[in-house]
Formats: structure tokens, C-alpha cells, sequence
RNA sequence: GCGCCCGUAGCUCAGCAGGAUAGAGCACCAGAUUCCUAAUCUGGGGGCCACAGGUUCGAAUCCUGUCGGGCGCACCA
């Protein structure tokens, strides 16, 4: 039987791996042979049992056997285990286990023991990953483009988190282009507006949104007239740097309305100040991985205005890429590539994992940057393992209908005003209903709206359900004397009905699943088992409808009334843990 | 032309590290409300998992090719 602090999950993974070590040690299996693909899972059909391990076909090939002879051998060894009643072996070679009668009241006494980090995961064994996400540019607030990938990276970080690694949230503050010039040049021309100088309509090439007014009135206030007719050279730096500040104030304050606060903002124009894009293209040159070389027309179509040029260029081809890319321009500046090299370069140095969370407009240049960080982490030895994570977008609408919005005018939807209108909550759990490189829609209308289509109000309204039943039932003054007679019978088995148990079942996959999610960097699974959940939940609740004896409170039944109340507030702690990963917050009342 | 993503029920999407008879919601049909929230639930019909090969004991899942849709392909960011 497993012990208040272990889950099933845990104990049954370890019975598998016990068996594993004793055939290994008994040389049925050879001591070198990779467990890898070995699962522990609810078959998919009931009737086959609680838990079912494909060890034994995964496992015949390497130990040159065949799956059933071998399934028999570990069946001996698993039949060992107190918490296994029963071990069967089924078609081609699964093996199926019946848990004993009392694991999953166990499970739920588990859940109580751990409590919030019921689920957390030691899986990372502490290694860093480094998440960088959002990174937009600091030239206007946060827009509704930014969002999704804002979230998914945020709800990524906090995943990794459950599953034990530690995670470095960081934005990559790009503050050394062109844009932030055109930028600083915006804010002067506000400057001189906020001085009396008629501006008349913004130019073309200038950021015309009114966010850039009082940043060019306190510059007016700091500054007076100074710069007002002052040749550019003069104040352009002076203005990029006050502008980007703001900027970043402004980003901060909209990230921190969804919830999201970076660990790291590190700074393009700071790192090309320090010189590591020299760093790394020095590095790169010893290796033979930039060379000075013509640049070649772009594959297919060739501009007409295309000539060829010699600049530095980093060997991508050697690691997958179409053609070589340049790492400065002709002008001597670094390309956005030479500096986003560098920066992961650095980024590398205080991680064991990187991952990038870009627009899947970028994806033309994922194989490039993976191309720089295989050659400037692997020069040595294996190359730190590098994800780039592609969030399709995501298109607005209210009610169907598209939600119009115009860039010339500096006119768009912000974060601000999503959050504002749905709230965080909605925002965020919505975010993570599909899958990141699928396109989705965000219609202000279906995501507020109160009904099972609404993911986010299906999971919050199970909750909240748990949160009414045990109000109810502290206001009526039952759930003490419920929880005592709980206690005084829980070690009679029957106490949980099938359906019941079926559901601490469906709990019961939480531990696995954040270590599958975690796994393959996939935090919208989170969400999609909440809604499992509450389905089940709500399907549990509604057999009360049909029967009055199957409901939570049953004021002459206090052995199972404790039971159930036990039960929901137990599965209530499954959804608050799993919300939290995604840093939604669990509603109490609807 | 090349590269990346996608193709699963009429619609919107899941499908967990290759596992047993492919799932959910919507829509459609038939039901449940003296009740702790029916804001919910139960049952039913509906599939060449785009197509064709391959790997495997086993493929929606991995590989190759074809078709269809989207995106990208400058020293931009």
C-alpha cells in the first residue's frame, strides 16, 4: 500500500522499475537496456484494469525474447507489490494491473498530504531552462499579436517549474535597431508638439499612436527647449534611450496585468556595447564557421535591385540551413542574426536548456539560429538542447465578426484592453485551448460566455461547485460530524462507488501528465485534462440529479456524505494545482 | 523553385514517448430539473485518421512520395 505522500503514479512507476531492477539483477534482461519507452497508463478501456505497462513488448526485442515469456517474468515480480492486486498478461504482450481496493481513497489522502504540490514533478532534477517569450519590440504597448505567445510562454515556465527545473524567464529587449531610432525620433517630434511647435499630421516612417505624447511632454518638462531644433546627432541616443525606458515601463505594467513578470530583460544595445557579437564571430571564426563570402541571391526569385556583396557570413549550411546568412551588414553594423547569435550564446552560458517562444511569422529563421546554437554551444561536446516554439496567430472577433483594427492609426487592440473587458483569467486559460502552431480564434463574446462550449467556464464552474457544495455543508453544520464519520469508516474499501473512484482515477493521471507536458514543452495538455476533469466531475455530480442517495450531502448517510465532501474538495485541489501552472486563478463563486 | 506548419466525424478541435475497438464539444435525434448552481448531465446516429508506399509484433502517431491549405524565403526585425 502506498503511504500518505506517494501517488499512485509514483508508486506504480516504481513497482514497474523494481520488477525491471530484480529481472536485471537475476540476468533475465541485460543490465544496459534503455526503459525509455516503457509506460505506466489507464488502459484505454476500464474493463482491462487500473493501470496497464507495455514493458514487456517494449522491452522483448533488446532482451531477445518474446513479449509474453517476458510479460510472465515481470508479472511474477510486480504480483510482489501491495499495491497490485493483480497482474495479467493481455494481447500482444500488455500487462494489466488491478490496484488494490483501498489505493485510490489512498490517492485522495495523498492529494490532502501534498496539497499544492500534489503533482509537482522532480523530473528536471533541478537543471535550468531558460524560457525567453514575448520580446516584443519596445517601441508601443503590448497588442493583442503579443499575447498568445506572452502566454504560452509564461504558462511553459510555470510548467517546467511544476516539473523541477528551474526556469529563467527572460525577454530580449530589442533596443539597437532601426526601429528604436525611428522610435526616439517619434518621441522628439512630440517633443516639439509638447513644446508648441504644430507637429501637423505624423509623417510616414514615424509611430503616430498617442502613447508617445507624455513621454515627449516630460522630455519637454526635463529638457526644455534644448533639443528643439538641435541637429539629431545631438539627442538621438539621449532620446532612443528615454523612449525605450518608457516603453519597457509600459510593456512591464501590460505583462503584469496578464500575470507575467520576467526574471531578465536583457538588452540588444547593451550587448553589442560589451562586444559579444564579436565574441562570437570570433569564436566562430577559429572554427571555420564564419567566413567572409558573397552573399547569395534569396533562393527562387531574385530582387532586382540585388547585387552581390562580400560580408561575414556564418556557415548555417553546415548545420541544415538553406544558405549561409550574414552576420553584419555592409555598413559594419551587426544584422538582427549576428546579435540574436550572440545573445544566445549568452543566454547559454547560465542554462542547461534553451527555448525561444516566437510568431510563426519568424519561422523562415528557426533553422538558422538553431544552426548558431548546435555550432556555438557543440563546439566542444554535445550541443545544449534548443527549442524554438512557433504560436500561430490569433484572430479577434466579437460575436464572428472580425475585429477591425488599423496600424496607420496607431489604432489597436491592446492587452490592456483584453484584460480589461475578459479579465486575466479568461485570457490566459483561453490562450492554452489549442495547441500553439494551430491558428485560433479569440471571440470576446464565446470566451465570457457561461456554458460547456467555454472551457474556461467549464473548469471554473466545477470548481466553484466544490467550493458551494462544501460551503453548503459547513453552513448546515454537517461537515464536521461527516468528516468524523468518514474517518471512523475509511478503511472499509466500498466507501468509494465505481463512479468515484473512476474520478480519482482521472485525477490520479495529474502527476503523470505534468511530466508529459513538461516533456514535450506543451502546457495547453494542462488545460485540456482540466476540462477532462471537470467533465467527469460534473458528470459525477449529475447522477445526484437522477438519485437523490448519490448526491454529496445525504444528511442520513455521514459516512458517505464525509466520503464525497472529502472527495471534492480533494479533486477542487487537483483543478487549483493544475490552474495554477497556467497561473489562472480558481473561482470560488461564479 | 525551396523550406516550415497543417490535413482526424457535417463544424471546431484532442489524441498522451508507436499500443488493445480512434475521442470530446458543437450541430442533429431522444431523455433527465420538488435538487448541494439543469450555467449541468444521460443515451443515439455519424470516421478509407487527405492519398499511396515503407519500417514494426503493432502506425492517426515514425520514414518516403503525391495531392490540398497556410506561412516564410534581403544586409528587414
Amino acid at each position: 500500500m502506498t503511504n500518505s505522500t506517494t501517488t499512485i503514479h509514483a508508486a506504480i512507476t516504481g513497482a514497474v522499475n523494481t520488477a525491471l531492477d530484480a529481472l536485471q539483477g537475476a540476468g533475465t534482461l541485460p543490465a544496459d537496456i534503455s526503459r525509455a519507452n516503457v509506460t505506466v497508463e489507464p488502459p484505454r478501456d476500464p474493463s482491462h484494469g487500473d493501470l496497464a505497462t507495455n514493458a514487456a513488448m517494449v522491452l522483448a526485442k533488446p532482451a531477445k525474447t518474446n513479449p509474453r515469456a517476458l510479460a510472465e517474468a515481470i508479472v511474477a515480480q510486480l504480483v510482489k507489490d501491495d499495491a497490485i492486486d493483480s497482474a495479467e498478461i493481455a494481447g500482444p504482450g500488455f500487462i494489466n494491473l488491478r490496484l488494490a481496493a483501498g489505493v485510490w481513497q489512498a490517492e485522495l489522502d495523498a492529494i490532502t498530504a501534498l496539497g499544492g504540490d500534489y503533482g509537482r514533478s522532480d523530473m528536471g532534477a533541478g537543471k535550468t531552462v531558460n524560457v525567453e517569450y514575448v520580446s516584443a519590440n519596445p517601441t508601443g504597448p503590448m497588442h493583442m499579436g503579443h499575447c498568445r505567445g506572452a502566454v504560452v510562454g509564461d504558462a511553459l515556465a510555470g510548467l517546467l517549474e511544476y516539473a523541477g527545473h528551474k526556469v529563467i524567464r527572460e525577454y530580449y529587449v530589442n533596443d539597437a535597431g532601426a526601429q528604436v531610432q525611428t522610435l526616439a525620433r517619434s518621441v522628439h517630434l512630440r517633443y516639439r508638439e509638447a513644446l508648441g511647435d504644430d507637429i501637423g499630421e505624423i509623417p510616414e516612417g514615424f509611430y503616430p499612436g498617442d502613447y508617445l505624447k507624455p513621454i515627449g511632454a516630460k522630455l519637454a518638462e526635463e529638457f526644455g527647449d534644448t533639443y528643439k531644433s538641435a541637429p539629431e546627432s545631438e539627442w538621438l541616443d539621449l532620446f532612443r534611450m528615454r523612449a525605450v525606458a518608457a516603453m519597457m515601463d509600459m510593456i512591464r505594467a501590460d505583462l503584469a496585468q496578464l500575470g507575467i513578470h520576467h526574471d531578465l530583460f536583457s538588452s540588444e544595445a547593451k550587448l553589442q556595447a560589451e562586444g559579444k557579437p564579436e565574441v562570437a564571430e570570433t569564436f566562430l571564426r577559429q572554427r571555420g564557421l564564419v567566413y567572409d563570402g558573397i552573399l547569395e541571391a534569396p533562393k527562387g526569385k531574385t530582387p532586382e535591385d540585388w547585387e552581390p556583396v562580400e560580408l561575414p557570413l556564418f556557415r548555417s549550411t553546415q548545420f541544415g540551413d538553406d544558405q549561409d546568412r550574414p552576420i553584419k551588414k555592409s555598413d559594419g553594423s551587426w544584422t538582427y542574426f549576428g546579435a540574436d547569435l550572440a545573445y544566445h550564446f549568452q543566454k547559454s552560458e547560465n542554462a542547461d536548456a534553451l527555448i525561444d517562444i516566437w510568431g510563426a511569422d519568424h519561422a523562415g529563421t528557426v533553422k538558422r539560429i538553431k544552426a548558431a546554437v548546435a555550432a556555438l554551444t557543440g563546439a566542444e561536446g554535445e550541443a545544449i538542447p534548443f527549442d524554438v516554439k512557433l504560436v500561430q496567430m490569433v484572430q479577434l472577433l466579437r460575436d464572428g465578426e472580425p475585429v477591425k483594427m488599423s496600424k496607420r492609426s496607431g489604432n489597436f487592440i491592446t492587452i490592456a484592453d483584453m484584460v480589461e473587458e475578459v479579465g486575466k483569467d479568461v485570457v490566459r486559460f483561453t490562450m492554452l485551448t489549442r495547441k500553439p502552431e494551430a491558428q485560433m480564434d479569440f471571440d470576446f463574446a464565446k470566451v465570457v460566455e457561461a456554458s460547456k462550449d467555454n472551457p474556461v467556464f467549464y473548469v471554473q464552474y466545477a470548481h466553484a461547485r466544490i467550493a458551494s457544495v462544501l460551503r453548503k455543508a459547513a453552513e448546515e453544520g454537517i461537515a464536521d460530524k461527516a468528516e468524523d464519520a468518514r474517518l471512523a469508516a475509511w478503511g472499509d474499501a466500498s466507501l468509494l462507488k465505481p463512479e468515484e473512484k473512476a474520478l480519482v482515477a482521472e485525477a490520479a493521471q495529474f502527476p503523470r501528465l505534468v511530466e508529459q507536458a513538461a516533456r514535450a514543452r506543451e502546457p495547453h495538455r494542462i488545460a485540456f485534462f482540466l476540462t477532462d476533469l471537470a467533465a467527469a466531475f460534473h458528470a459525477l455530480w449529475n447522477i445526484g440529479n437522477d438519485d437523490p442517495a448519490r448526491r454529496f450531502i445525504v444528511e442520513e448517510d455521514l459516512p458517505a456524505t464525509g466520503t464525497r465532501l472529502y472527495l471534492a474538495r480533494e479533486i477542487g485541489q487537483v483543478i487549483r494545482n493544475g490552474l495554477a501552472i497556467l497561473g489562472v486563478e480558481a473561482a470560488e463563486r461564479l
